[in-house]
DNA sequence: TAATCGTGGTA
DNA sequence: TTACCAAGATT
């Protein structure tokens, strides 16, 4: 077993600064942990720093966020991705502010929208310091190696699981669950890192199972992944006389869930003529007279596909009553107040650079 | 159990 | 350029 002292020691030399840390000694506001936590699952500390700056001083409490509009948190979430995490963190906001304060233990902290095995052990240890062990992919990688579990994953999550609760058997790791937590992290994110791991530096390299055996690079071992298939979609730009876009939402589930995009053709697995998307244009029964033009291709990747997005734009010269499915028309600072992902900003972006440039 | 769900950075 | 990766949750 690696011995913990080693860690902390290691830690309190070497611990990151971080904006939702507290000072050393200090113990962190549940809140600041809480949107952290959130907004850094599957997301990167670097990614993370600028939205959590702008999400705090937008709501500063629980209270601020559980009474501002959705479209408020999605507008500062916008970019972020994973927008389910944003719409989680509203009602799990609302389920906080009536409840009057946060639950303590892993179990209540589990029950909350958008808190699931790892973030309940990482509030419960950071913010109120219970004695558990969050396993995440830098404890997952620390625990495959320190016990060299050649099993791959995802099977072998359980198993790596288990194995790194037990990180935490010493009466040191017990006494300081907050900075044991994060000490892993660190180990994760600076020594223990995917590829090449740093042992020479490592507290914990004398008692790793996996570097004794010359595997440190190897583990932990994955399951190769299936190949990301192609999709094709077809959006159309509307600009009215005023500059403002015409605009719909997307459902409130599935992908992009509850942001603005352009209006156009569903997404599927072959691409679409011009002749064919053109039966998706907006305002087909209310404006015979608009000129569309293409306006480019824009690719996006997403997890489990790729997206190639045909662009077509157009410009009215009088102003246009939208039906209702059509979408409304927005200025660029009505956007700023609502939710837009990332993939829309860049076909809105790409459309009206090609608009531009051709007329 | 296996899919679904974003994005930007890096080797 | 492609492939992989990042403090996972939900269904």
């Amino acid at each position: 077993m690696p011995p913990a002292s080693a860690l902390l020691d290691w830690y309190d030399a070497h611990r990151r600064s971080l904006p939702w840390r507290a000072p050393a000694g200090a113990i962190a506001d549940p809140y600041h942990v809480w949107i952290s936590e959130v907004m850094l699952q599957q997301t990167t500390v670097t990614a993370v720093i600028p939205y959590y700056h702008r999400f705090l001083e937008r709501f500063p409490t629980v209270e601020a966020l559980a009474r501002a509009p959705l479209d408020d948190v999605l507008a500062v979430w916008s970019g972020l991705g994973y927008y389910s995490r944003a719409r989680n963190l509203y009602r799990c906001a609302q389920e906080l502010a009536a409840l009057g304060r946060f639950p303590r233990d892993v179990d209540s902290l589990r029950a909350l929208p958008g808190i699931g095995a790892y973030t309940s052990a990482a509030i419960a240890a950071i913010a109120f310091g219970a004695p558990v062990v969050p396993v995440d992919g830098n404890v997952e990688r620390i625990a495959a190696r320190v016990f060299a579990v050649e099993a791959p994953l995802p099977a072998a999550r359980k198993l790596i699981a288990k194995k790194a609760a037990t990180l935490n058997r010493e009466k040191e790791a017990r006494a300081r669950p907050s900075d044991f937590a994060q000490a892993l992290f660190d180990l994760g994110a600076g020594v223990c890192t995917p590829r090449t791991p740093a042992c020479m530096t490592c507290p914990w390299n004398e008692a790793c199972a996996a570097r004794q055996q010359g595997l440190q690079g190897d583990l932990p071992r994955k399951a190769p992944k299936a190949q990301r298939p192609t999709r094709y979609g077809a959006h159309f730009l509307l600009v009215d006389p005023s500059g403002r876009f015409l605009l719909r939402r997307r459902p409130e589930e599935g992908l992009l869930g509850g942001t603005m995009e352009m209006p156009g053709a569903p997404w599927r697995d072959v691409s679409w003529s011009a002749e064919e998307a053109s039966g998706y244009r907006p305002m087909k029964d209310r404006s015979s007279k608009l000129s569309w033009t293409p306006a480019g291709r824009v690719k996006h990747v997403f997890t489990h596909f790729t997206l190639f997005v045909d662009l077509y734009a157009a410009r009215s010269l009088v102003a246009l009553n939208p039906a209702d499915d059509d979408g409304v028309f927005l200025s660029g600072e009505d956007i700023s107040r609502m939710g837009m992902s990332s993939l829309m900003i860049k076909c809105l972006e790409n459309a009206m650079y090609a608009m531009t440039k051709g007329g």
